[in-house]
DNA sequence: CTAGGTGCGTGATACGGATCACAACCTGGT
DNA sequence: ACCAGGTTGTGATCCGTATCACGCACCTAG
């Protein structure tokens, strides 16, 4: 099988094995089956650019392998991570359903497959299948919901430290290492854009980190991250 | 007919005039009728609380009259309002369809009709009526993109100046009074809520109105705010 | 007509973090 | 082995704005 950037295509999403654990993917039978006459699977290497904001909608992305950098960025070229998204989710949706332009950049940060559904066929898949129609509302009430988390943590935190600590304790979570006494993630952003996820500058992360280690809070080692005093990084993470 | 709060009681959708502009409201016959027998039409005084952030989800809350304060607020009791809805909104929708928590709180401002609908119902409607199900993917699209531009304001201004003058232009388009030279605007919030909206003091606020007077961009006459000088307030809403 | 509440105007001060400017890295390519 | 380009570490400086602390105008209730 022809299988560029590196890829392994899932060609079906009948044969996918992750389907189950997808709040979209996981169709009944028959929309799955109208889903897939519609989809084109398609590959992108690393930096591709899957649509940028202010673009007109042109259709629904759904990742299936490899992880996606949402932004948006204002004029002078200052840019604000959103998010990363993961496997399953469904990118450009609520553009594609209100008509309105996508509301963010989607970008891959690593070579990724997806699968692509055109805007009228999209809609015309959900008026004839309400149990799609039913997992788009569900997988816009949780964008709206991460959104909203966003926005607690740009508009209510007093501080850069505590949005950091904040970051690091969800990426935890994330990571399924949240309940263990030391955490350890992987750090796979560069501190520029930790900066741009948490709107402050690169220096300020950079001075962040070095604090956390000198206080014996986090320890660093190559690329992947000890969290050593999960008490105290909370503490930070709710300071007052 | 009773009026509780001094509210006209819109009994029936069917009969109700604005239903026609109503993203939401204007369902099929078929749908509408069914809505109409789970729906309890209510009323609530200025200052009541519908729902508040961390409560599992009730149901819907279909705003019909008056207007409501949607935020999110921080332990320390500092708050950041996200918008404030009018008519013919549906709030509580995201959390209602997800069954995650409530992820702001709604406090009325005016004495407000409000149509609520309990989750177990809301969700069996919308199985039953795939119209209704890409209404409610419509209404959470605009919700998204909404809290879209919220993160782009909080995120990626400078200066509390430059959200201010975005404010202020949002509300003289919504006022329709956008394409006139001199746009006027009521202003029907305190500084301390403007704050709010711009996450920021509101000793900050009145500082900024009073050097916006000063440089005779804007003129306030009572509540009633001109913007004499609409390009220069553009210009500071898109600073560098 | 007062008293107390609520919103507004304004000064002085302090602090966080942006910004600029380099130096010290590390990593992959030739 | 070496150089280039991207990434990180650190100091000095400066600006915006939070915060505290007032006084003042207005409104409503007693």
């Amino acid at each position: 099988m022809l299988s560029p950037y590196g890829l392994d295509i899932i060609e079906s999403c009948f044969t996918c094995k992750l389907r189950a654990d997808r709040l979209f993917c996981d169709l009944p039978t028959g929309a799955l089956q109208a889903f897939e006459s519609i989809k084109y699977a398609t590959a992108y290497p690393k930096g591709a650019v899957l649509f940028v904001e202010g673009q007109a909608p042109r259709g629904i992305y759904v990742l299936c392998k490899g992880r996606v950098k949402l932004s948006i960025c204002s004029t002078d070229g200052k840019t604000l991570i959103l998010k990363v998204a993961e496997p399953g989710e469904v990118l450009g949706l609520s553009a594609t359903v209100s008509g309105k332009a996508y509301e963010l950049t989607a970008e891959t940060l690593d070579p990724c497959q997806v699968n692509f559904v055109k805007r009228e066929d999209f809609l015309r898949f959900l008026r004839e299948h309400a149990d799609a129609c039913f997992r788009v509302a569900e997988q816009l009430s949780d964008k709206y919901n991460s959104a909203c988390h966003e926005i607690r943590s740009l508009g209510l935190s007093h501080s850069a430290a505590e949005k950091l600590a904040k970051l690091l304790l969800e990426w935890s979570v994330k990571n399924g290492e949240s309940n263990k006494v030391e955490p350890r993630l992987k750090l796979a952003l560069t501190h520029e854009e930790i900066a741009q996820m948490i709107g402050t500058s690169r220096e300020t992360v950079t001075r962040l980190f070095a604090d956390l280690k000198k206080r014996q809070i986090v320890l660093a080692k190559g690329s992947t991250l000890m969290i050593r005093n999960k008490a105290a990084l909370k503490s930070i993470a709710s300071a007052s």
